[in-house]
DNA sequence: ACTCCAGATCGACAGTCATCTATATACATA
DNA sequence: TATGTATATAGATGACTGTCGATCTGGAGT
């Protein structure tokens, strides 16, 4: 599961012959790796992705009440992907009586945002 | 499933409250959402990720078996990857006599990465 | 023709996922 | 205190995931 800095070829190539210019290792590190993709999978699903675009748009917090007839799912899903959202350190919540706001933690998506241009 | 357009608040609110301010809609409509989804589904592991920043950062296609001794993987494992890279359109690969290539097609990443921007 | 090799596919398995209904929790209002 | 409301949790279910070893495929070299 980790990057094999140790590489050497093994295998016999037929003579005379290379499949392609020498190994590249990867830039980013196992670390990395891991905690983009954990944002990636996180963002994975077209109703997370969405959730998160309201949420980023959204100018301070949203009220999980105003989330729920976006979506035709039904209410403890929605819950569902929240929590996973927050699990993955993309949104992060706050309670204020009977109702919950979430908003978009500043920064978590930079690092993956940043990769990927 | 879809984004419900026709919304108007069917709950009642306590008596002069409101939760906050009205609805805001996903920018992103579900076509998108379930487009960029997908790619970032592919993203969402720790060694897709690598691979599409091996693949990215390298001029040209890179051989399979360069790629194998890179990861602490099984080959077949890692041919798994590769397949549901090229499935979420990510990548795609050619054939030349026994060695298979990959690349990252261009643009891929192109809808997601300016979404997080 | 036979063997060897790179890579893909198959079949299995344990784990996770998205979804639902039903229920719990916790706060508000009367 | 009793009732209602917003959100979270529990439990179930069917689908999908990452991984492996074993096998298949098709081109290369002898």
């Amino acid at each position: 599961m980790t990057v094999d800095l140790e590489f050497t070829p093994k295998q016999k190539r037929p003579a005379g012959q290379r499949c392609c210019d020498p190994v590249v290792y990867p830039d980013v590190d196992r670390e990395q790796a891991i905690r983009m993709a954990e944002v990636a999978k996180a963002l994975g699903d077209p109703i997370r992705l969405q959730l998160v675009d309201v949420l980023r748009k959204h100018a301070g917090k949203v009220c999980v009440c105003e989330l729920v007839p976006l979506f035709e799912i039904s209410q403890p899903t929605l819950s569902h992907h929240l929590a996973k959202l927050r699990t993955a350190g993309v949104v992060d919540s706050e309670r204020r009586g009977l109702w919950a706001y979430y908003y978009v933690i500043p920064g978590a998506l930079a690092e993956l945002s940043a990769w990927l241009s």
